[in-house]
DNA sequence: GCTTGACCCTGAAGTCGCTAGAGGGTTTAT
DNA sequence: ATAAACCCTCTAGCGACTTCAGGGTCAAGC
């Protein structure tokens, strides 16, 4: 099978079959004579594994580690667990800001409706009120930068 | 005002600040007889309207618009309506997707819950199943490929 | 006077997961 | 024979930073 036929077969594009190669999520198949990649049955399974992954939108050193306990039975899958625990959480983190998020531009929009002058655009108006500080969660306004310091933990 | 105090007053890394500058986010600010960058107060209003608008997740480029904007009290606003619109549709695709992400996460996380060898855990055998194409939407199975042309044209 | 440490500077490279381009070679169909 | 469709490698670009290398500047304490 050569890689087109592999990237029709489980809709990943060539150039991303490649790049996941040179990353070493797909391991280089072999070659035919004339330099062409020639991949076997088992690279379907192997890169809709990876397909899957993607769409649960796991990064590719996870994927490459779930990739690996595949192929060791007999390992301990505690790690599979504490990888997916993990990425719950990253997931639910990212879901629950997407939820104030999604609030916070519903209310924004409100703010103009019509089109009118820039200096009397509600929403501007708004933008540069909460910069200014008023009401506003995102910026501290007091002393401490926990909010960073937070950020750059994480 | 030197950097590192602007930097402080707006919660905004001195490095991101720099790099804002150095894409025309941030106006280039005098500088001091060593080279320092000298702020005036008005660096922190415009520093905290960047930081107020990427907490709403906007691109830099819209920010710039944005921006450009509060400068131009005569002009149309409607391209300030428009924009929040689309941020607002993609806020809300993203949403949407992550909710159905989580829903899936969650149920694959039940798949296993005490520490086993990888061969039975059931996580890895959920995806390994669905790899294989049972009972998954992500991956066509079928012979046309309108996933990812789809996904080329978005 | 001299070191220590906290700042500041520039420019370049690394991150992630692709995507696109340049500049070729090969195969297949007409 | 020629064109379209495929394949190859290597390189650079995206966004929004972050980090690194290799410096310069300035106040305080000994
Ligand atoms: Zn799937
Ligand atoms: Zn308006
Ligand atoms: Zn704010
Ligand atoms: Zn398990």
């Amino acid at each position: 099978m050569r890689i087109g036929e592999l990237a029709k077969a489980t809709g990943i594009d060539v150039e991303t079959l490649r790049y996941y190669e040179r990353v070493g999520l797909v391991q280089r198949p072999a070659r035919q004579a004339n330099g062409y990649r020639a991949y076997g049955q088992d690279a379907i399974e192997r890169a809709n594994f990876i397909r899957h992954c993607r769409t649960l939108d796991m990064g590719l050193g996870d994927i490459k580690r779930l990739l690996d306990f595949t192929s060791k039975p007999d390992a301990d899958c505690f790690d599979v667990n504490h990888l997916l625990d993990e990425h719950l959480v990253r997931v639910r983190a990212k879901l629950k800001s997407l939820r104030t998020l999604e609030k916070q531009l519903a209310r924004l929009r409100t703010q103009c409706d019509a089109g009118h002058r820039a200096a009397d655009c509600g929403i501007l108006q708004d933008l540069v009120a909460a910069a200014h500080g008023e009401a506003c969660a995102c910026h501290p306004s007091d002393g401490n930068s926990s909010l960073s310091k937070r950020k750059a933990r994480e």
